[in-house]
This record gives structure tokens, sequence and C-alpha cells, in this order.
RNA sequence: GGGCGAAUAGCUCAGCGGUAGAGCACCUGCCUUACAAGCAGGGGGUCACAGGUUCGAUCCCUGUUUCGCCCA
């Protein structure tokens, strides 16, 4: 069979993910007893698609899941999608305009059924992007979060905090997108920095005795002021309080009023108090019984509180405002000011806090367990400094607003009586008032979407039923998510899940960072700078975009996304593919012995192999368990393409010309259980590339995604010293190529060698593996010597020295002097400088009584190898004078 | 105003109480039948700055500077 030399991810990775769902290998499947293992998925919404911080956190679960896969644990892990209601119905909103229909004339039901024909026909999209980076989640347990299920577990939940007195409904200031024409949370106002205007306005006392000046950014709402208040101990305005003022353009009576809230070093220390449209003014409103006016309506023109300014845009009224107060020369002061401005997050809009009628959560309450829960450690964060971000928020937590002004999402199960205003707060659809037996009308609003997110990790396993998969896999295991959404989500999730499943929803909480553009931007659709991963999967393979994500991600930071490093990562694939085409070549019907006895691998460089794959396995597990993937991918990168390809196949290719049969049988062994192993040690980064190669090696199992995770080898005879012997080895083979390099010597040509070892050890480790070294270093001869004193040197030779050897090459009339007398030269005076140091520390009293037994001991050794190389180094310079 | 993060090779980034690594770029030589998406060899870093702790600091602590983020 002829294979191409080029690894081609496109016509490998369509076929394997079939073959994976068909044998069903992403359901659950853990042996009796096992533990389980699980995850919900981040649910992305529906409207969306696919970008490369969605990619990066599906690597991190799928390495997770695949990981406990192989381990044998019985592993879960869901997926599903949002519905992500602002956000989608904006989508659906533009579709049906640009069909020249409008929302409101086509009605909710019909408009809501637009919305589901869309959901269902572009819905998909991301589910299908997450196939294709490979993700092993369980379909057939595929949730969204208006499934008829989720949607009860958001009913049940509503109606229980309500029952429970944690859910409340009521007029206060909320945060309003005049734009989405909905009220939205706290968080869900982005404030950023922006230039404005402080305008200072003169308000006349009623009686004509004295004025009292105040500063506002927005003057607009000073057509809805109710009060004027000062602070109680502020000298300046003893006298005021109490009195009457005269609101300049309205011509109304407001009083001056006292409160601690007003601070006096701040302007003149006198506010104007506009209750329907800031929050600290309706707190004051609330202590001093004011009138809350609303002059500026849900659509952001003014309303007919307004007076002359009715029907006006709120900009536009703002520059009247101020125009017509100016005409009166009530106006003092107009300072250009930086202030912080929110910004609605779905459209940018500006923020306008008004007053209306919403649903709040009470959420104090749920707080406490939620921040118990992370102080006693049964939730943990990764990397664990965003505990004390989490803690900030839940501290100073305030009560959440739930109720949207939209139409999609889940609509909430609170019925008003039309005659009695009776609240009726229910599971079912009541018929009539119960206590007035009066017609009823639900609320028209749905619920946040966050809402529902909350109780994603136990409402997709069945909650609030008590279902097998809620006894088996909850509390999931790891939430793996970006840290822009710890409050959103992560917080909400901790505080629902404590609360109505009396168990945590995670043990730990992963977070990522945010995956910038080439040039350290956020990725962003106004600049157009985002990276759509299709589009690199297309072009370089999901397993490349993989593992070049992972190897530039630390938990926590953001990174930057480089095409040079997918690129680097289709390379890898297609050496580790070459790798494996190189084994199947030799293979020619070799019967691989898979229970052959490690004994058997007599070879320095098979037990080599061995003892850096073992090392392999330890290292990355444990990099693994600490959710390392970044580190724990560089360790299997790093065994496969520098021990593997560079050292193990090198020396291989030399050992399969053997004509000893037993020798050739145990590189062929060594070749293929090595590389299985290395490949599903790679797997949980790579599964496409690695399922290919496994499978086409030989193999026992049907799929490398259920085969077992590898532990060290048995073969636990290989010692230390040995494979020193075997790194001193790699260090004359670099020695020896690099003098090639040095004089210039051309590829072919083979140069005699002699070699003086320092101990028999050594002599006799190499001695097993000289005639590898013909063939590395390209030499005719070679002759191994124990190094004694009185042996006679090559006289016009080069010479290197390395750990344990001086090695010659003689090379009559080749050798320019000078030139080789400088080297030695260089060479000396820092392996001098070098040992002096290392002088310094041992003969301090302070480093051998404080320093670990074992750094001592290491560095005297680094000393003995050193003065053994500097004394050869001196011989030699003295040869060469 | 409070908090957090980052500063390491030309670029992008890992890492770490025992004087530093990768990818890409660069220089030299090789199409050596697994791989030129490759191989071999090489150059390049007082680990932002100033103190402190320590036998020993790039790593821990304090402060400073620059950049970024979050909260108010």
């Amino acid at each position: 069979m002829e294979l191409s030399s080029r690894y081609d991810p496109q016509s490998v990775e369509h076929k394997w993910y079939q073959v994976w769902v068909e044998g069903g290998y992403f359901r659950p499947q853990g042996k009796p007893g096992a533990p389980a293992f699980s995850i919900a998925m981040p649910p992305p919404n529906v409207t969306g698609i696919l970008h490369v911080g969605h990619a990066l956190n599906t690597t991190w679960q799928d390495i997770l899941v695949r990981y406990h896969r192989m381990l044998g644990d019985n592993t879960l892990w869901i997926p599903g999608t949002d519905h992500a209601g602002i956000h989608t119905q904006m989508k659906v909103d533009e579709l049906i305009r640009q069909e020249g229909l409008d929302r409101r004339a086509m009605g909710r039901d019909a408009f809501i059924e637009r919305v589901w024909q869309w959901k269902e026909k572009y819905g998909g999209e991301i589910l299908d992007q997450f196939e294709r980076l490979g993700a092993s989640v369980d379909w057939d347990r595929l949730r969204f979060t208006l499934d008829s299920g989720l949607s009860s577990a958001v009913t049940e939940v509503f109606v229980r905090l309500y029952q429970e007195g944690l859910l409340y409904r009521g007029h206060y200031i909320t945060n309003w997108c005049v734009s989405c024409r909905t009220a939205l949370s706290d968080i869900e106002v982005e404030h950023e920095e922006e230039s404005g205007q402080l305008t200072y306005i003169v308000y006349p006392m009623e009686d004509g005795e004295g004025a009292i000046t105040v500063a506002t950014t927005r003057p607009e709402t000073m057509l809805g002021d109710t009060a004027i208040a000062v602070h109680p101990d502020d000298p300046r305005w003893h006298g005021y309080v109490g009195r009457m003022v005269r609101l300049p353009l309205m011509d109304r009576l407001i009083p001056v009023v006292a409160d601690e809230y007003v601070d006096p070093a701040y302007g003149t220390g006198a506010v104007k108090v506009t209750p329907a449209h800031d929050p600290n003014d309706f707190a004051m409103g609330e202590r001093h019984s004011l009138e809350k006016l609303k002059v500026i309506g849900d659509d952001g023109h003014m309303t007919e509180l307004a007076g002359a300014f009715q029907g006006l845009e709120r900009l536009i009224a703002r520059r009247e405002v101020v125009l017509h107060l100016r005409q009166l020369g009530r106006i003092t002061k107009v300072e250009d000011i930086t202030h912080s401005v929110g910004h609605c997050e779905k459209c940018g809009s500006v923020i306008e806090p008004l007053l209306s009628l919403q649903w709040f959560v009470r959420v104090a309450p749920l707080a406490e367990a939620a921040i118990s829960a992370v102080t006693e450690g049964d939730i943990a964060f990764v990397p664990d400094r965003f505990e004390k971000i989490y803690m900030n928020w839940m501290t100073n937590i305030r009560d959440w607003c739930v109720s949207r002004q939209i139409w999609w999402g889940h609509r909430i199960p609170a019925y008003y009586c039309e005659d009695c205003g009776e609240v009726a707060v229910s599971r079912t659809t009541p018929h009539q008032c119960a206590r007035c037996g009066g017609k009823l009308y639900q609320d028209e609003d749905v619920l946040d979407t966050w809402f529902s997110s909350a109780l994603w990790p136990f409402s997709t396993l069945g909650w609030p039923d008590a279902t097998e998969d809620l006894k088996t896999f909850y509390p999931t295991s790891v939430l793996s998510t970006g840290y822009d959404i710890i409050f959103f989500w992560v917080a909400r999730m901790i505080m629902q899940g404590l609360h109505f499943t009396e168990q945590i929803p995670f043990r730990t909480v992963l977070m990522h960072g945010l995956v910038r553009d080439e040039l350290g931007r956020k990725m962003s659709k106004s600049l157009g700078n985002g990276v759509n991963p299709m589009d690199v999967v297309d072009q370089y393979g999901a397993d490349a975009l993989r593992i070049a994500l992972v190897l530039s991600s630390a938990p926590g930071n953001d990174q930057r996304y480089s095409a040079e490093r997918v690129a680097a990562g289709s390379h890898f694939a297609n050496k580790i593919y070459n790798a494996t085409r190189f084994v199947l070549m030799n293979l020619n019907g070799h019967e691989i012995a898979w229970n052959g006895d490690p004994e058997s691998r007599q070879h320095p460089a098979d037990r080599w192999i061995v003892d850096r794959l073992n090392l392999a396995i330890g290292s990355l597990t444990g990099h693994l368990n600490r959710f390392e993937f970044g580190q724990a991918a560089r360790v299997v990168y790093d065994f496969l393409w520098d021990d593997y390809c560079d050292w193990y196949i090198e020396l291989a290719k030399i050992r399969l010309r053997s004509s000893d049969d037993a020798e050739k049988s145990a590189v062929l062994d060594t070749l293929v259980k090595v590389e299985s192993d290395a490949l599903k040690l790679l797997h949980p980064f790579m599964p496409f590339v690695t399922e290919e190669l496994w499978q086409a090696l030989p193999h026992v199992g049907a799929s490398i995604v259920i085969a077992e995770w590898p532990s060290p080898w048995a073969n636990q005879s290989f010692p230390t010293t040995a494979a020193r012997h075997f790194e001193m080895f790699q260090g004359l083979v670099r020695v020896v190529r690099n003098l090639r390099a040095e004089l210039g010597v051309a590829p072919a040509q083979r140069i005699d060698l002699e070699i003086w070892v320092q101990t028999d050890e050594v002599r006799a480790s190499w001695t097993e593996i000289k005639p590898l070294l013909h063939e590395l270093v390209k030499a005719s001869s070679i002759s191994l010597k124990r190094f004694e004193p009185g042996l006679e040197k090559p006289l016009h030779a080069l010479s290197g020295v390395t750990d344990g050897a001086v090695v010659y090459v003689p090379l009559e009339g080749l050798v320019d002097l000078a030139r080789e007398r400088l080297r030695v030269e260089k060479a000396l005076s820092a392996a001098e400088s070098e040992l002096l140091r290392i002088q310094r520390q041992l003969s301090d009293d302070n480093f051998i009584t404080r320093a670990p037994e074992a750094i001592v001991s290491k560095t005297r050794q680094t000393g003995e190898t050193l003065a053994a190389r500097i004394a050869r180094l001196q011989e030699r310079l003295e040869d060469l004078l």
C-alpha cells in the first residue's frame, strides 16, 4: 500500500467522527463501580456560530472527557444550546423587518412561531461545528434551554422562589435599554469612560430669596425633579431645608430636603432629585415620600409629563432643555468632564435608568451558601485567584431583575386578576382568580436567559425529577468557562444549585482566558477581526487548531490566536503521520508480541525509549490532573518529536538492517508499542490523527477512544545510570556532529574517531551501541579506549570534550591549529568560570549545611564533571602549543 | 477610588527557589527512500526597575514604571 507522504486531515477527520458516534463511544459506559465524570457544556447561543474562544473551551473539555473516558470512568459530556432571549429575538426581528413585517403587527404567537422555525433551521449549525472540532459529547442527551423538561425546571424554580419569598415584583429603577425596549440586570450594563458635560443649573427659591445651584450630566431629567436635597449638616444650606424651590421650565414647586446621602464635599453640596430616573434619587424619594415623575418613556422619548418637551428623543430633549434654560439665564456653567456611562451589553445604546415594574430575585439569602461552598473548599476555582473576584461580587450582591420585556423565552408563570389585581404564581395555568373568581391574564414578560442557564447543570440531567442521570452524574465534575461570565453564570449556578439540589453543581470551576486576535485585540464583529475556527479547520484540520490553542494557553490567561502555531500543529500531525508510515513500511507482516517479556528489551536504545515513555506518562498524567493542558501537551509533543522520531527511529533504521531477527523483532515491537502508547497520550489533544494512526498500526481494541490510558511499563529494571549513559552517548553524538560541521566535512565523507572514555561502565555501555555511532556520525573507524595516564594522543586531530569522554578526529593536514587552539581556549574558559561558581558554592558552609542534600550532591557531581572536563581541555591545549 | 493580571530570545508565548525553554524568524550545511510541513549544526536573553527574605531569586515579599482587565 502506497501512502502519501503528506498527512491530509480533510480525508481523515470526517470519517472517524461518524465511527465514534455509531460505536456509541461517547455514551457513558464505565464499568460497574467506576467513578463518574461529567461536564455540562456551557451552552452557546442557538443563534451563534462558533468562535475561537468556544474552540478553546471545547478542546479543554474534550481533553478532560477523553482522558477520563480512557481512565475507565463513567464519563458524560452533555451538549446543548441556549435560547439567548434578547439576542435571538433581535436577529429574527431584523429578518422579518427585511420581509417588511413587524413583530408587533404580527402578534406574539406568530412571531414565536417564526423564531422556532428559525431555530430549527439554523440552531443546529453550531452543533455541527462541535462535531467538526471532535467534541466527544453524548448527542443522545442534547439539551436546549427551552425544551419542555428544562422549561418545567424554570417554572418550578420560579414558583418555589416566590413561595419562599425570594422573588418579588415591584416598581424600582431598572437599567432600561430604549433600543431593545427591555429591562436589564445590573451586570448586563457595560460602563465606559466618556467625555460629557456637567451643567450647572440655578433653581430659584419660591420666595425669591436666594437660589440653589445643582449640577447634572443629564439636564433633561430636571423636568422630572421632585426635590432638591442637601446634607443635613451642611452649614451652607441650613436656612434652605424645608423651603420650596421653583423648578425652571416646568414652573413647579419642589421642596428642599435634608438627606444623609448627599455628599457635601461634592460640587455645590446640593443635588437635584429625580426619583423616577436615578436609583439613588429613587431611594431618597422613598425616604421623603416624593412624587416619582417619569419624564422619559420606554422608547427613549419624553413623556407627557415633560410638558413642552413631550415627544422629543432624549438627547434632543437634552439640547432643548439646556437651550431654554440658557435663555432663561438659569445656566451658570457648563463643564467638560469624563464620566462613566452605562451601555447595553447587547446593542451598545446608552442605558436609561428608569422606573418600571419588574420581577426581582432576592439574592442575598442565596448568596450565603454560595459563599461558604467556596470558602469551605467544596468548589475550587482554577486558577484560584478567581475565587477573590467571585467572593467580592457575592458579598456585595444586589437583587437580580429577572423579567425581560421580550417574547422569546420562558414566559413568567405569574397571573394577575383583571378585577381585584390578585397575583397568582403557579406551575399550571389557573382558570380564575382564587380570591374573587375574576378573569386572569398571564404576565407578558419572559425571564432573563441566565435565569434558565443558572439551572443548567441539573436541569439538563432531568431535575426536578429524581432521574438516574441526576443520581449518577450530579454534582458534575468540572465547569469549564471563560472568566468573563463568572457573575452572569457561574455564581448564579452555584446559588441555584445549592438552593434547589442542596448540593454543589460542580466541584471545579476551570477558567480560560480570552482568545484575542494576532495583534492582541479583542475579537469583535465591529472590528471584523474575528477568526472563524471552521475556516481554520478547513485549512489545517481540527487537530492542528486544537493543539495550537492548547499549547499557547494557560488557565485564566488571555492568549493571542496565532495562525503560525496552527501551522506548527499541522506540521506535528504530519510528523507523526510520517513516523507511522516508517513503522508500517518496516513491519512486513511482523507479529507484535503484545504480552512479550519486557526483560527482552536488552538493547540500551529500547530501554532508554521505554524509560522516556514512562517519564512522559507520569508527568503528562500529573499535568492533566492539575488542569495544566498546555504543559501536558508539550510533554507528549516533545516525546514524540525529539525522543521517538529524532532518536529512536533514527537508531531503529540502523538496527533494522541487522541480520539478527530477534533484534529486528525487538525493534519493531518497541516501535509499535511505544508509539501506540504515545498516541494514546496524545489522543485527548488530537483525537482524529491519533485514531487514524492507531488504527493503521497493529492494535488491540475497536477504537483509541475507548482504549485504556497508558500506565508506566512494568520494566523497572532500567537503572538511572543506564539512562544517564545513553544521554552521555547522545552528547557524544552531538559533539562529533558539531566537530564535523565546524570543520566543514562533507556530509558523505566518513571520518575516523578515537574516543577516550572516563570509566569502564560507560565504556561497556557505549561498546554495545558503537555500531550505531558509526552511522549517526558517519564514522569509518571508531576506537573506544578507557582513558588512562600516558595514553598516547593522536596528533593533528580535532578534539571535542563531552561528559565522560574526549573524542579525537584525526584529520591529517586539515586541522587549523590556531583556530583549534582558540576553540579549546574558549571552551576552557567557559568551563573554568562555571567551575569557579560551583566551587564558591561548595566552599560555603551555609550552602553545605542548609541546602538540601540532593542539591549539594548534585552540585558536587557537576563540579567533578567540570573538573574532569577542564583537565581534558588543558591537556588538549598543551598538545596544541 | 478598590482589586486583578501581564512585563522572559527579533516576534508570539510557556516555565520555574538550584543562573532559562518552545514555535516562528535568523545563520551554515544537507532533497541522508518516514517526513523539505523535513534533518543536522549554530547565533541570540544582567527573565521591566529598585529594595528585601534566603545558603541561593527570573521565580517568594515590598515598592516603582508601563500596558491590559474587572468592580465602584
